[in-house]
DNA sequence: TTAAAAGTATACTAGTACTATAGACTTTAT
DNA sequence: ATAAAGTCTATAGTACTAGTATACTTTTAA
């Protein structure tokens, strides 16, 4: 489970998404905004979040005052979900993926020591990256926030 | 946390060598015994070996009759030190790694949420790979072979 | 004492993934 | 009509992956 820049650049952006903006009834954000906010290459950011509009976990308005917003609430989008679009199955090897599974090479998977302990690894990652949601997130940093008493 | 063959092979290595032989002093085993019972390259696995010989968790004999052996007791040695010889830290970003520490580009580590939720995952992966010996995964390998009725 | 077995060490390579960058195109508000 | 904004595809440099290849050293046994 490497999270790449791609991955990374991908939630923090969801991330920014989910933060509770003015109550507007449609909070679009542009990529320009997002980019600067979060110090991203505003190309680069472009295809991320193309992929994850078409992934169906953002929709998008297009032309002048346009911009991206969440397709569901922040409380209904998992960080797995993010993740596994841009960086695919969250397992350390694919033998243990429940997405993707695929046969690694031992010599008999089912006494396959190794596995089992992937396995358990995967998920222990899947349990955390499954049940936080960018509605956590947000909440996470607030509560961090206060008790530094900042903004 | 992706396991690369390296650190997949490697890892495969180190269990067999684990595994309890006719008591001899000295359980030395060759790379190619180890080549053909996991079906890996020797050429590969001679590189991986020597990576786990330099980084002291096998030594090794050289000469006929030679072979490698555990630097350590299967009990002693973790799935998480061999992981980090071959494939670096088990965290998913660079900024939660306890072993080898670095800035991500994130505007403030300290109220990131991101940051937050990847040091949950890297502690539960972790918690599994150090806490888990060679000596553990052969006790497991066993345990389900009995309980299939095999060998 | 010499040949063969075994590990040591380094260099090289083909393929793939990662991290962007670039440019042309489409849609929409004013 | 124009400018703002997203859409789509191609390309490029770099690093990483999974090996291969080759030459060398140490040790044992005949």
């Amino acid at each position: 489970m490497r999270l790449s820049k791609r991955g990374e650049y991908g939630l923090r952006a969801m991330i920014v998404l989910a933060e509770p903006v003015d109550k507007n009834a449609m909070p679009v954000v542009q990529i320009k905004e997002i980019a600067q906010r979060e110090q991203i290459s505003p190309k680069f950011l472009e295809q991320i979040l193309l992929a994850l509009k078409n992934a169906g976990l953002l929709h998008s308005k297009m032309g002048v005052g346009g911009g991206y917003y969440l397709a569901r609430s922040p409380r209904e989008i998992t960080l797995g979900q993010v993740f596994r679009v841009l960086d695919g199955p969250v397992a350390p090897i694919k033998c243990v993926s429940q997405m993707s599974y695929e046969p690694c090479g031992c010599p008999d998977e089912q006494t396959c020591g190794l596995r089992q302990v992937m396995g358990d690894v995967r998920n222990a990652i899947a349990d955390i990256l499954d049940n936080t949601s960018l509605a956590d997130v947000v909440k996470r940093q607030s509560t961090v926030r206060k008790k530094l008493g900042i903004k």
